[in-house]
DNA sequence: AGTGAAACGGACCGAGCAGTCCGCTTAGAC
DNA sequence: GTCTAAGCGGACTGCTCGGTCCGTTTCACT
């Protein structure tokens, strides 16, 4: 790969994270290009369609959310695990549109199934240990996480048992 | 106002409530105007543009929760009060996408204004004998009801003290 | 039944979008 | 320095959508 062609790779990569980020999934095409600095083809070229975009950048958002559950996991007490874990999906909602409206799509990439993997286990400590309440599936306590970027402790206090 | 622009009217409104409230703010006016049964000139003749549509039906949705607060003022047990609206708003917003959509635009409605008022009323009478927490103002409480329309319980578990 | 105004609806327009294509530019191997 | 394939970007296409316009239809009053 030409070394040109790696950092416009790049570029358009960072340029669409941030632009999903800030202005959710209907931000354009032309819009992440002029902030990246190509021309439209040139995005075009690398993602051959605007789906194939969004799940390159929604992919290295589950990818940074699998890092954060699996030191959840090194964690000792599972409560704790439990929580810091569920603050940080939460503040990361916080930060990017694309997350909040691109959950369903997140549902078909091929990097969820382990961090599904890793939120039932984080959950399912915490739940053998009484702290948290055990009437909900891991799934649908995660659907609580929008709600959670903004007041994390009402909802933690919610899911305490 | 003749019989058939009065009835055109109400399917228009009809129509354009179960649009925007099972697909979002995005469908299109082609689609409502098809639902309704009528050319999308005559939406237009009534609603000179789109937003115009979308304030109708978010307005009356507004209506109809100002009657439940009023309701609830009526209620004796502040607690109770408070739940019970807090649930009904966030019934509303689980059958609307439109209301979910549509928060922002909802703060410029005129209706919104006794809306707002009602809803503080409730939080206050609440708040004042302890049984809701008081670290959070009213308006911030509404901001989980969209939470609340999946686990009203578990939000509401997190509010009360 | 006749009439005039009100209402209708679809043809039409312009803007903005995703996606294609091709002539020009440039990296990098020799 | 030369050469060529890889890379570039902007002109272009087709589509959808919001909004306008006007010839035709329908209501309702006399």
């Amino acid at each position: 790969m030409r070394a040109d062609a790696r950092r416009n790779l790049d570029r358009v990569l960072g340029a669409a994270t941030e632009c999903f980020a800030e202005g959710g999934l209907d931000v354009s095409i032309d819009e992440v290009a002029r902030r990246a600095g190509v021309g439209h083809g040139t995005v075009f070229r690398r993602f051959p369609t605007k789906e194939a975009l969004l799940d390159a950048v929604l992919g290295k958002e589950i990818d940074r959310m699998l890092l954060l559950a699996q030191g959840a996991l090194a964690e000792d007490d599972p409560w704790e695990a439990f929580s810091g874990f569920f603050r940080a999906c939460a503040e990361g909602y916080g930060h990017s549109r694309a997350l909040v409206e691109g959950t369903e799509r997140c549902r078909e990439l091929p990097q969820m199934a382990e961090l599904q993997e890793a939120a039932d286990e984080i959950v399912r400590r915490a739940q053998e240990t009484r702290a948290l309440r055990r009437d909900l599936t891991a799934e649908e306590i995660f659907e609580l996480v929008p709600a959670a970027s903004r007041f994390p402790d009402v909802i933690l206090d919610g899911l305490h048992v």
